[in-house]
DNA sequence: GATAAAAAGTTACCACACACAACATATTGC
DNA sequence: GCAATATGTTGTGTGTGGTAACTTTTTATC
């Protein structure tokens, strides 16, 4: 029985059909685990629709791999045979590295998605790819024996703030890091000795909320984040992430809003990050920079700093009017200070939001605030390393 | 009814997990054909990196299923035993509907992309669904012969211009129509007898563009419409068409391209189809109505027009860049009177569009004006049928 | 014209993946 | 303790595609 069978265009010059089925369902139920958490295997079975006998063979091979483990059934209460717990294995762990202007952070994580470790690295200058992977060694060394003794790596996630393609592995241009046509994952990959892969990072916190967060179980949707840097986004569309011809999709920033507006530094006129902007809101607020929660303190605090907001939350919602006709979402999250512009006033984000979309569009759609904070970086760049793994649990060797 | 292959979630309780390979790749095997035209038993070994056996026993089955047949060889000039050529039977038809403000126009289109037969029926009043359906049934009573000896009929696909929702085949609105919440799914099925599917007529133009038109080969593209009745539009995504989560996306003509715009009949303000439209270029062109291909020539021969020509590219090119950003794809192709305009000065849109874009997204942009003309509407609409029998050869009973 | 080489169809056989069914096991409820 | 229920376990069967040996059909060469 195929399950979640991804349009498979056909690869070409593969062996065996038989064998493609297996892989096939052994990710099935390796992303089950490691995306729902543990489960009794009975679950499994009802869940991959696959025979008893099958699914427990699959478990076992899970076992075999070291990808899995099963524990002694829990008090289900209820009558029958208890069923054993199946568990990813959270000792197999991404590596996560997430480039800053003023940071490198580093971070472990287990299948499943625990968080194991997270460290921050604050550097002097703006960190380069030499000096990243320079970080990275240092933590890593400092972990040495504890990575030997407990954890397997499957490899080396990257996100980066700027344009990237996630196919080649290089970075075409990151601003705010001066990144330009910079080779990323290969030279992370050589110093390591892992296998290691960049995308960008609005696209893995996409995933990322998807997955573990506010969009779990959601087959479209529409995330915004916006930071110091701009604001950046993913979309899920049907369950799969676009990624346009390069990569390049889903720049939702450089959306317009404002024909008459002012030159953003993509060149165009107008963008939604020219005036939904961090800069400008910290400037009403009486600040030159502050961290996350701090803004939301000072929303609260500041009451001039209100028309500024609702200016913001009237353009944001023009963008996000565009985009509802555009993805027909099921749900917009929103991240970074455009949840906290959210959470200032839902009801008139919501409000404008249905006045600037076609009518009928609007209503069925959620808008929420991103739940990960901290996490959702290193959770979305782990999941990165773990597509691969997910997709042929027993081919991939690491 | 689903369009280009969704990606499957899991399908709960069905059958043997052979039998799902091997309906996967008959269908690959039979959408070759479809899709690529008659080709030899060998060139589908390769494409398909099957066995020769597997391929003969594949080809033998869709045979068996009436749905391909096998020819002498032709003279390839090459050493070695000549390869017969595998056809996708045409006999194997899907009825289109194309219901208009002034006329119904249904097709008979074979599997492979044949058409067989287009008739135009001009109606007094706007139809209903009632009355499409009855200018059908009179169509096909009147070849009820050719019909029973010739052909086999795999279903009826409706295109109709405005939110339809695929899946339960109910037209949220149809503005021009005057459609709203109207079943039609259902009443054509129970009316005609056969399997019956609906949707949006971009969405269908789209596909068929993406398959047997400008958009050929192509994974990541955006398909723009213009017709009398507004801008419509498709979204191909990694080779699958942008659903959204109750089948709305891609209403592209809602795009904002003006924020101090005027009203559109949505209920926004400065979308693109209230500023680029062909209402406004007819009125420059001085005519009251045109068909298509009078436009053309209209604006070659009225010089006047150029100012109104040249704002609605540069408009038009403000809404291309955000959809350049958003899906970073590979081709936009212009349909209905955007084709017209395009052709009118394409190197002004070119421009145009790399001014409205972000920086180095739109030069490896291809734009292109659409290749199917009349045969577009006909051509999606039997893709919306031939679906699901791509999709499962073997299980479809029609 | 005979023969070799190449390409592809055909057939018998094999490995495998999963379903199924019979049986074994562990739990609840009476 | 016994029935009912749910689940794990095991052996068997069907169906899938791959493999390899053989056959067929063509072109190229002597």
């Amino acid at each position: 029985m195929v399950l979640a069978s991804a349009p498979r265009r056909l690869s070409p010059g593969v062996g065996n059909s038989n064998d493609q089925t297996r892989r096939h369902n052994l990710s099935t139920v390796l992303t089950f685990l490691h995306h729902g958490g543990p489960q009794s295997r009975a679950q499994l079975t009802g869940l991959s629709a696959l025979n008893r006998s099958t699914t427990g063979a699959l478990v076992a091979e899970l076992d075999e791999l070291g990808l899995a483990y099963e524990t002694e059934p829990a008090d289900s209460g209820r009558v029958g045979r208890p069923s054993p717990i199946v568990h990813a294995n959270g000792k197999v762990v991404a590596i996560t590295v997430n480039p800053d202007i003023d940071a490198v952070t580093v971070g472990i994580v287990g299948l499943g998605g625990l968080l194991h470790h997270l460290v921050r690295r604050e550097t002097d200058a703006v960190p380069t790819v030499g000096a990243s992977i320079r970080i990275v060694q240092e933590i890593l060394e400092g972990m040495r024996d504890e990575l030997q003794a407990e954890f397997r790596v499957a490899g080396v996630g990257i996100a980066v703030p700027g344009l990237v393609n996630s196919r080649d592995g290089v970075v075409a241009l990151a601003p705010h890091l001066g990144w330009r046509d910079e080779p990323v994952a290969e030279p992370f990959a050589a110093a390591l000795g892992l296998r290691a892969a960049v995308a960008n990072d609005a696209a893995l916190a996409t995933v990322a909320e998807s997955i573990f967060g506010a969009g779990r179980g959601v087959q479209d949707l529409v995330y915004l984040n916006g930071s110091a840097s701009g604001i950046g986004g993913g979309v899920l569309a049907g369950g799969v992430m676009l990624r346009g011809s390069r990569g390049y999709a889903a720049e939702l920033g450089h959306t317009l809003v404002n024909s008459s507006g002012i030159r953003c530094h993509c060149g165009k006129r107008g963008c939604l990050e020219t005036e939904v902007n961090l800069g400008l809101l910290l400037q009403v607020l009486g600040r030159d920079s502050a961290g996350l929660d701090e803004v939301d303190a000072l929303i609260a605090a500041v009451p001039d700093a209100r028309p500024e907001i609702e200016r913001q939350l009237d353009v944001l919602a023009l963008a996000i009017g565009t985009f509802v006709s555009v993805f027909n979402p099921e749900s917009i999250i929103l991240g970074g200070f455009l949840g906290s512009l959210y959470e200032a006033d839902p009801a008139r984000l919501r409000a404008s939001v249905e006045a600037a979309s076609v009518v009928g569009l609007a209503e069925p759609v959620r808008l929420e605030r991103a739940q990960l904070r901290s996490r959702l970086l290193t959770t979305g760049a782990a999941e990165l390393v773990f597509a691969d793994l997910l997709a042929d649990p027993a081919g991939t060797v690491f």
